[in-house]
DNA sequence: CTAATAAGTTAGCCTTGTCTAACAGGCTGT
DNA sequence: ACAGCCTGTTAGACAAGGCTAACTTATTAG
C-alpha cells in the first residue's frame, strides 16, 4: 500500500487519538484539531482513507482505524521513534529538537533504511523520550511511562517529560535548577508525605514533593 | 527561501543540464525529458522559478540558473552526496542503491541535520561515486573523474560508474569477472598499445584495452 | 419534549503540479 | 524563400489536499 505523507499523517494522528489514549473511538473535530487541519479536510480524508480500507468509519457515526490502517500507523510510529533515537545518539540533536525533524524523516519510504537504520544503533526498545519503539513484526507494548514518584531509592534518571506543562510548574521546575534531560538520582523518600531527596548532575541536592515527582517523566539510566 | 521539493527537483536538473555538464544554456524539452515530465510542466514551473528570482528565462528565449538559483542546486547536490555517502557506509547500502533514498532525504528541511551529518562522517569531500561534495559555503571544485586509463602504475582504486553503459560493454565488463564496487591494482601499461594489465580484488590478472581503461571511472582508493 | 449547541457534512473554491492537444516561432534544406 | 520540422508555449483538464460558509444530524439542557 503506497501512501502520501498526508495519509500516513492522518493515520497517525488517529492512532495517537485511540490505541496510545486508550480509547477505541474518536472524532472529526478532534483529529482536526490534532493535525491543525478544518474539519471539512478531515472528512474529505477519511473518505479516501475508508476507501483503502484504513479506518473503520460510518456517516455521523463512529470512527476507528481498521487493522491493516493501526498496522500502518505502528510502522510510522517505528520510523518516527527510530530517527528520533539516532538524531539524539549520533547527530547531537536536543532533547525538544528532534521531534520535528523527525516528522519529516518518517516518511521516507524505503524499508531497509529502517532496518539498517535500527541494527545501526543496536536495536533500540525505546526513544529519547521513553517511548518504546514498535518492533518491525508489529510488535508494540507501549511501556508504562515512568515517573520521578515510582523511581527506587539509589536510582539514576533523566527527565524526559512533564505532564503537566503549565507555566506554573514549569517556573517550578526552573527554579530548582532542573530542565529537561537533566539527570537525577533519588537519595531518600521521607515516609511522612512521600517527598523525595534528589541529586541533581552530581551536584545540589533538593526536596521534592510527592505531587511534583508524579508530574516528571523519567527514563532510567542503564547504568 | 523556502523551497517545494518539486521546485528543487527542478533546480537540480538545471545544474547538472548546465554548470555540470559544461554548457551555460539549456532548454525546456532537455529538462522535460531529464526530469520524465511533459515540457508544458516544464514550462509551467520555470515560470514560477523565474517569479522568485531562480532562473533567468525569456519567452522562445535562452535558459539557464540565476547565481541565486545556482547556490541552492549546490545546497541540494550537498545534501544529496553527504546522505549517500552515509548510506554507503554506515547503513550498508550498496553503490547501485543509494542514489534513489538520497532523492527522498535531500528533500529534508534541516540546516542542522546536514551540518552534523558531515561532522559525524568526519567532512567527507566526495561521495562514493567519486564526485565532489559541494562545502557548506557554496564552494564546489567539480573533482575531475578519473578514468582507469588515468591511472598511475601501482595504483588501488574500485570502479564507481562506466562513461558508456550500452549493453555490449557491460556484457565485457561482466565476463572479465569485473563489477561496479570492484577493486583493482593496475600493474602494467604496454607501451605498444596502451592496454593495461590489471588485478581483480587480490586474485585474478587481467588485460584490458585502452579503450576499455577509458570508459570506466575510478576512485583512487587512499591506501 | 423541544430548543439550543456541538459535531459532522457538503458545496464550492484555491494552489501545486501534472497531463494532452493545439498553436506559435525558428531553423534547415532544397 | 518557403515548406517542413523541431522546440517552445498556451489552453484546458485533473488529482491531492487544503480552506470557508452553509447546512444537517446528534446531543444535551431546561
Amino acid at each position: 500500500m503506497q501512501l502520501s505523507s498526508a495519509e500516513e499523517n492522518y493515520l497517525k494522528a488517529l492512532f495517537h487519538l485511540t490505541i496510545d489514549n486508550r480509547e477505541s473511538e474518536t472524532g472529526t473535530n478532534k483529529v482536526a484539531e490534532f493535525l491543525g487541519v478544518s474539519p471539512a479536510s478531515v472528512n474529505a480524508m477519511l473518505k479516501r482513507l475508508k476507501g483503502k480500507g484504513l479506518v473503520n468509519y460510518e456517516r455521523y457515526g463512529k470512527l476507528q482505524l481498521s487493522d491493516e490502517g493501526r498496522g500502518l500507523a505502528l510502522q510510522m510510529i517505528r520510523r518516527h521513534r527510530l530517527w528520533e533515537t539516532f538524531l539524539y545518539r549520533h547527530l547531537n540533536f536536543g532533547w525538544e529538537e528532534i521531534h520535528e525533524v523527525a516528522e519529516e524523516l518518517e516518511h521516507i519510504q524505503s524499508p531497509k533504511l529502517i532496518r539498517e537504520l535500527e541494527a545501526f544503533m543496536g536495536h533500540p526498545r525505546v526513544d529519547p523520550h521513553g517511548d518504546a519503539i514498535p518492533a518491525s513484526d508489529g510488535t508494540y507494548t507501549p511501556a508504562e511511562k515512568l515517573t520521578l514518584q515510582q523511581m527506587d531509592i539509589g536510582a539514576r534518571c533523566r527527565i524526559v517529560a512533564v505532564k503537566d506543562g503549565s507555566v506554573a510548574f514549569l517556573q517550578y521546575v526552573t527554579r530548582l535548577g532542573l530542565e529537561l534531560s537533566s539527570q537525577l538520582e533519588v537519595l531518600e523518600r521521607r515516609a511522612f508525605d512521600q517527598s523525595l531527596l534528589i541529586r541533581i548532575s552530581e551536584g545540589e541536592q533538593v526536596n521534592v514533593s510527592a505531587k511534583f515527582a508524579a508530574n516528571v517523566y523519567v527514563s532510567q539510566l542503564d547504568i
